[in-house]
DNA sequence: CACACAATGAGACCAAGTATCAACACCCCG
DNA sequence: CGGGGTGTTGATACTTGGTCTCATTGTGTG
């Protein structure tokens, strides 16, 4: 359902137009990540006549907003995927591209330490972790 | 100093050729990161004659060999960093590019327990970290 | 020395993303 | 209702980071 992500832009006052809820229903669509190329595809497919640009500017605003975030795949790509705007890290299935969020869990320790040991003050921190659902486990 | 480079690259059985001596040299005077738009600017400025082409697959040997790592900048561009090739993460000053490296330091404990709240097995990660060096800091 | 093969540089190409710009939609004000 | 200012849009040109191709130039081995 594209109805979260248009209810917390509604309330970030940012325009509901046309194109912009077919994007987002493009993107509630998928389950998991995608490519800014995914999306522009499938905008192609359906001869919905959004053009690129618009599909950036919307990723910019919803990235924003965290309602989207970028990561960066093992293999140098990047891709989107929709998530909370709270603080917290992915965890990216390389098989099937699903995805789950996982908070804070004790890297306040580890970016402290390294904080010790080098000297540097940290302000931020990138953290991302790839493997296999649970589906794909047991499916393999 | 290039000598490590060029000796790492020598025992992993690559030819040590001009070009790619050339390009070592260049890595090596940079401390902290660098782009490989930095290094083909370095490579014009010396009107040394060697192609993009050559750097970018200079930086995939290094990056093959762990001598070298992409890390993705806040800003979402990507920087090599020359490094150790064991497992380490990065620690990127924000304001002058410094770059420390910081051996495992209880990350383990982060992905065995984000692996047991989501049901994921995980296979690899990527942490970075980004902050200020004690000199910048200082200086700040 | 000759040969096979690796490495090179030039330049075409590609993908992701940004900038520009004219046309258009919407909203508020009168 | 009408008009103007502002925000949004799509087309398209451009930029950046990187890859591919290919003819030419090394280079190590016998």
């Amino acid at each position: 359902m594209s109805d979260e992500l248009l209810r917390a832009l509604d309330q970030a006052g940012v325009r509901l137009t046309g194109p912009r809820r077919e994007i987002a229903a493009l993107i509630a669509k998928r389950n998991g990540h995608f490519t800014a190329a995914d999306l522009i595809a499938d905008a192609g497919k359906r001869r919905l006549g959004v053009g690129r640009a618009t599909i950036f500017r919307l990723l910019d605003l919803l990235a924003e907003q965290g309602l989207v975030e970028r990561v960066d795949l093992p293999d140098g790509r990047h891709a989107y995927v929709p998530c909370e705007p709270s603080h917290h890290h992915h965890l990216v299935c390389v098989a099937c591209g699903a995805i789950a969020e996982v908070e804070d869990c004790g890297i306040d320790a580890v970016t402290s330490e390294a904080s010790r040991r080098s000297g540097f003050t940290i302000e931020s921190h990138r953290l991302e972790l790839f493997g296999r659902c649970p589906n794909c486990r047991s499916a393999n």
